[in-house]
DNA sequence: GCCCTGCTGATACCGAATATCATCATTGTG
DNA sequence: CACAATGATGATATTCGGTATCAGCAGGGC
């Protein structure tokens, strides 16, 4: 139903085509899970895809008012349980989230415009488990975020 | 006053012999800044730099049950914004803080003992500008936690 | 179409953190 | 050393993000 009017609030956020075909690849794999195709739960989805740059729960509420607060806030905990969503960590601290793109990879975050864009091919991984190596610690996983400005914002 | 007993209350998590120097150390950078000398902030300081392991505010208030919750808060916070303490992101997404030894270095996090150590001597922050770089992006900073478990923890 | 069960959403609740503000204490000054 | 200016404190209220509850609803297997 409203999924139009919905997105609408999003319009100042640099909102993206919803892409349906998207939506439905996780919609698809959540449904493998044994997780239901609801409408509430599309419309979640959905209006995680059409944001264009890391969000915060709350304003996953406010683009859909039509929705209630706490399937907002399970439907997005579940995106991110199913690593359909991977939480993003501002540089002071504030903690949001972005549609996963797959795979693992880093965020280059641009402090003007916000946007999160993808820092993949890049060995830190290896580089990092040597150094801890040395240091006699075991890693196991890690957690990096890159700030600075985007190509875009450094030359406007 | 109540110092020693208030220490006391931090025995099961790896104490530290509370370092008059360090505390002295981190008063003396505050009043450089114009920031008063006051027995409740001494008092948070102390406890901060008892701490053997990240720590959240809110065990940093009850380790300190003679000093109003908003001091420590206001404290901890005065300590972060000085770089006298660092904050520490777990593998959740939990935040908590340290005292920091200053200088830039990254966190070998032990997920079995919780015990902070620093990594330093790695060129990650080369490494990542150059990446950025290629992708478009101007480095100004990062943000970096390593995960697993450390060498006490791994051969017990 | 029916029924089981997962999902929804209004509400209440919880915990972490901050705002308020009268009072207190530190520190520079005379 | 005493005083005044002002920063700091702490009890309290408040805000805010997120979760628990639970009766009613709806998806999807049969």
């Amino acid at each position: 139903m409203a999924v139009a009017s919905t997105l609408r609030h999003t319009g100042h956020n640099h909102p993206r085509p919803p892409s349906a075909a998207v939506v439905d690849d996780i919609v698809r794999r959540l449904s493998r899970q044994g997780y239901r195709d609801t409408e509430p739960r599309r419309l979640v989805i959905n209006a995680v895809a059409a944001q264009g740059r890391p969000f915060t729960a709350e304003e996953l509420c406010a683009a859909l008012p039509c929705v209630g607060r706490a399937t907002v806030y399970r439907g997005l905990r579940l995106l991110v349980e199913t690593n359909q969503v991977c939480r993003v960590l501002l540089e002071d601290g504030e903690m949001r989230y972005q549609l996963s793109r797959g795979g693992h990879h880093h965020h280059l975050l641009c402090g003007a415009c916000g946007i999160a864009s993808d820092l993949e091919d890049c060995d830190v991984e290896g580089m990092l488990r040597n150094a801890a190596r040395a240091a006699g610690f075991q890693m196991n996983g890690h957690w990096l975020e890159v700030y600075g400005r985007c190509g875009d914002c450094v030359r406007p």
